[in-house]
DNA sequence: TACGATTTGTTCGTATGTATC
DNA sequence: GGATACATACGAACAAATCGT
């Protein structure tokens, strides 16, 4: 079994993986929307769908015309 | 000023709101898709960006062929 | 059993706006 | 002004599950 895993699941599982790992510490800026779908091969709108949950949940912050980020450590 | 606020955040307030004024009680079963884009006079995919965040942080429960409904009150 | 209608779930494409560089 | 990048919104297509006939 194991299920189909949705795309936009894939993108925002691999980008808790890093965050958790240190691999992208607070700070750091994320790949853009452009090169997670490029990555990913899909289309931005999907690769945007996994930022969305991330922004939601607080784990990153996004700038407009800057790019996204890793959010502080909140205790 | 008093600031835009995007439709899809408006629905989600609104649910949210009567999620916590009990008007939603658990269990019970929201609006479809089709409703609140009817209501809120936007297209499906807005109105779906709203139960998205609240699915996403377990305010309600998607089940697909039939609803959403509130969630149970988690401890 | 079979079919259609309904509803949620995923994905794509496009357009426009806003902010930064 | 132009290029880059995030933010919102629309439309469309298809899959999957449910329900009623």
């Amino acid at each position: 079994m194991t299920g189909y895993v949705p795309t936009y699941r894939v993108i925002l599982n691999d980008l808790r993986k890093s965050i958790a790992s240190g691999q992208l510490k607070p700070g750091d800026k994320l790949p853009t929307l452009s090169e997670l779908a490029d990555k990913y091969d899909c289309a931005l709108g999907t690769a945007r769908r996994a930022l969305e949950i991330l922004l939601e949940t607080g784990e990153i912050i996004g700038k407009q015309g800057k790019g996204t980020y890793v959010a502080e450590k909140k205790l």
